[in-house]
DNA sequence: CATAACGTAGTT
DNA sequence: AACTACGTTATG
């Protein structure tokens, strides 16, 4: 740590002015005098109340702030993608970071509930009052220059002005600084504690704002600590307050003056780091209609129910924030525990809207252990997805109806009701509606799907999970990187890439240490970073592309639901036994009905319902996967396309599969198309161009209805592509370079060699090995990239 | 300047 | 006591 006498010095005399005039400042920490330039004045002052435990119980050490609990991000859950989710152990992370979130940086933290008044030694105690002044006076205040937290009926200097901070709550620049005249720097230079939540760290969402606003008045001067603070009126002192819930003052369009030229740095910025899924303006911190709702997220209505409260009425905020003061920390729970009671009653709601599911979750909570296991699927099933043969070179031959939005782009885009909500054909909404309404609104339909998919991916992953177990051989392989990825993936073995030709089920590497739950489990966690990287960012960019569109197309998934998205999902083998035909009873005896009779009783329950019955036992299980009862899977909107869903539909080789409106990827709908042989109906409206090219490259021999409307960036050429014979995928040969052909040196005896279909292998490459390989084996070219031996030498 | 790392405050 | 993560410091 280099320190500067200099800089000392200069503090040094600062401060003792400082001293001089605010006799209560506490002297500053010798450490602070790291700042070694008077551009470091920012953090020499910020470490000087922060570093110093010893100075902490003096009135100027910083309290350090915590989360409101209550904005956007604070209430959200962790991304699971950001470098600090990253590093985070639960992440599979080594948890050195120590960072939250980055998506949930809270936009407005507040003093800990520790904090009390340097002068009276009290909380706050703004509850007890009503009249909006007197809150303010008996709220507590941080001064962002002197540290000092107190109540600002315990100033003595009372006529001095002070600058209320609406960056954060309780945060000002108290008399006895503003009056030192210390209000304009301080202002630029200093952000106030607790800034540097929103402001400090990568990827924040109010870097630039920092930037932005380090010019504009972010403070507003008072005359009187009490009246000018109320009588501002862009800035209301309460705004502080509502800061959770509502853009911040920079953002906020009727916000105080920043300099023009830095908005579209901020915002530019700001689109960077939102670049995976959101627009614009998207970006801004507070724009919640647009945020898409997230299955594992509460859900919406304690926002929006905030929201609402602030629309109405700041004070009720005020009020909110008096209830968690008095008495401090109990009263704090007690706000806390009401949030929760909302979001419980929300549950309570959605699943009496959904009672499938409530009565599965608490069929779950009655399940044992033993009935996790699960089994594998039909024998007869797997027979018939054994398509290897089937699979022809026409993408769709038999393809019959696609349907198509007649609108193009821009019409699309002139439209902001083209998107989702009209449900492709199905448009019902027509008037412009806020958004928040609309979003809400549609949240019991979305949680349907949504519901059902977790509902499918947990079971698959029980399923999948026990199978790998009795199977003793931990059978692994990725939908998402089983045909183009990259390299990387030394396990996968060789089959994995037969263009699907195992129909739903492949092997994955064998020799991963068979059978190692534990083992595999930790690796499958730990593949996690690498999963997220690899995995998720072709499908997030390619719906970016269109970013233009007011279109709300169903944002990708920066958050799926992290349990199951981290786990590698399993591909299993096929099952070594054909399904049961009788219910082995616990006697020992069977059931008397037979498999088809439970299957008759299966074929009438919904989905969900099945996915129920499938974690009875290992014979339902089995039962239920009867692809006869999954002819028609439906996953219109489900926000998130995990592996795992993609595995439990080939499980089920649906006849028809209803992807509308997802995120599903080109990777995924690749990997997935090239594994439903039997598909007859798909329905893709509403996902990107880049999602459904993939039909360019699959084979679905089936395929009579291709459902393409509001298809993002469908025109001519894209229709050109689609229906024309499908490019050569086959996965294992993309990869395949002009360098695997010195390994075929090696071979004395090969005779032919095709690489016809090796995009990667060129002409030229094939040529030099013909020339080098002329001395031992004599090949001539008989076709581009097909390599003959000349002479059959026996 | 960006960001990794850290000590430890604050919360559960 | 365990956990999260703030605000600083160290490092590249």
């Amino acid at each position: 740590m280099a320190m500067s006498l200099s800089a000392d010095d200069e503090d040094y005399d600062s401060d003792t002015a400082e001293q001089q005039r605010l006799p209560n400042r506490p002297k500053p920490k010798m450490a602070a005098s790291t700042a070694t330039t008077p551009a470091a004045t920012t953090s020499s002052s910020t470490a000087t109340a922060v570093k110093l435990p010893s100075n902490r119980t003096s009135s100027g050490a910083r309290r350090r702030r915590t989360r409101c609990r209550k904005c956007e991000a604070c209430v959200r859950t962790e991304c699971g993608e950001c470098h600090f989710c990253k590093d985070m152990k639960k992440f599979g992370g080594p948890g050195r970071m120590k960072q939250s979130c980055i998506m949930r940086q809270c936009i407005a933290p507040v003093l800990p509930h520790t904090a009390v008044c340097v002068v009276c030694g009290e909380a706050g105690k703004e509850d007890t009052l009503d009249d909006e002044d007197e809150k303010f006076n008996a709220m507590l205040m941080e001064c962002s220059i002197c540290n000092e937290i107190v109540h600002p009926n315990c100033l003595k200097v009372k006529d001095a002005a002070g600058v209320v901070n609406d960056e954060l709550p309780n945060c000002w620049e108290c008399p006895k600084c503003n009056y030192a005249g210390k209000t304009g720097k301080a202002c630029k230079q200093k952000r106030g504690p607790g800034f540097k939540y929103a402001s400090n760290l990568p990827g924040s969402l109010l870097r630039e704002q920092k930037a932005g606003r380090e010019e504009g008045d972010q403070t507003s001067t008072c005359a009187s600590s009490m009246k000018r603070k109320s009588e501002r009126e862009e800035t209301p002192r309460l705004k502080t307050e509502d800061l959770p819930s509502r853009l911040p003052p920079l953002l906020s369009p009727s916000g105080l003056p920043r300099p023009r030229s830095e908005v579209p740095n901020f915002l530019r910025k700001k689109r960077k780091l939102f670049d995976d899924d959101e627009e614009e303006d998207e970006a801004s911190a507070k724009k919640k209609p647009k945020k898409p709702w997230r299955p594992e997220e509460p859900l919406i209505p304690k926002l929006s129910h905030m929201k609402t409260e602030e629309e109405e009425d700041n004070s009720d905020e005020e009020e909110e924030r008096q209830e968690k003061r008095e008495p401090p920390r109990r009263s704090f729970k007690k706000d806390y525990s009401t949030v929760r009671k909302e979001e419980e009653h929300e549950k309570e709601r959605r699943e009496e809207r959904d009672p499938p599911f409530r009565s599965l979750k608490d069929f779950n909570n009655l399940r044992k252990e033993e009935d996790q296991e699960e089994e594998k699927e039909d024998d007869d099933e797997e027979e018939e997805e054994d398509n290897n043969g089937k699979r022809g070179r026409d993408s769709s031959p038999a393809l019959k109806n696609i349907s198509l939005s007649l609108e193009s782009d821009a019409s699309r885009c002139s439209s902001p009701r083209a998107g989702p909500s009209s449900e492709g054909s199905e448009t019902q909404e027509k008037a412009p509606r806020a958004r928040a309404k609309r979003h809400r609104r549609k949240l019991p339909n979305r949680q349907l799907s949504t519901e059902l998919s977790k509902q499918l991916n947990m079971e698959i992953r029980r399923t999948e999970h026990s199978l790998a177990n009795e199977n003793q051989q931990p059978l692994k392989s990725e939908p998402e990187d089983s045909e183009n990825e990259e390299p990387k993936r030394g396990l996968r073995n060789g089959t994995a890439g037969n263009g699907g030709g195992g129909g739903g089920v492949e092997r994955g590497a064998g020799g991963e240490g068979g059978g190692e739950r534990p083992h595999l489990r930790a690796r499958e966690m730990n593949g996690t970073s690498w999963e997220l990287r690899h995995f998720y960012p072709p499908q997030i960019t390619p719906l970016g592309l269109n970013r233009s569109s007011p279109t709300i197309r169903p944002l990708p998934a920066r958050s799926p639901p992290k349990c199951v998205q981290m786990e590698r999902h399993v591909i299993r083998p096929p099952p070594i036994c054909p399904p049961p035909d009788r219910l082995p009873l616990a006697d020992g005896r069977n059931h008397i009905a037979p498999r088809e009779a439970w299957l008759t009783i299966f074929s009438h329950l919904s989905h969900r319902e099945l996915c129920v019955c499938m974690r009875v036992c290992r014979t339902w299980n089995r039962w239920c996967c009867d692809k006869r009862l999954w002819t028609h899977i439906d996953l219109k909107r489900c926000k998130s396309i995990t592996p795992l869903m993609l595995s439990g539909i080939i499980r089920r080789q649906p006849i028809t599969l209803d992807l509308s409106w997802t995120n599903i990827s080109k990777k995924q709908l690749s990997w997935l198309i090239n594994r439903l042989p039997g598909l007859r109906v798909l329905l893709l409206s509403g996902c990107s161009w880049v999602a459904v090219s993939a039909l360019c490259t699959s084979s679905c021999p089936l395929l009579r209805t291709l459902d393409l409307q509001w298809v993002e960036g469908l025109k001519d050429p894209q229709m050109r592509d689609l229906l024309s014979p499908p490019t050569d995928n086959r996965p294992v040969c993309n990869r395949v370079t002009d360098q695997s052909l010195s390994y075929f040196k090696r071979c004395g005896s090969i005779c032919r060699i095709d690489l016809r279909f090796c995009k990667q292998v060129s002409r030229q490459a094939c040529e030099r090995f013909i020339a080098e390989m002329s001395v031992i084996v004599p090949f001539q070219l008989q076709e581009d990239k097909l390599l003959q031996k000349l002479h059959s030498t026996p």
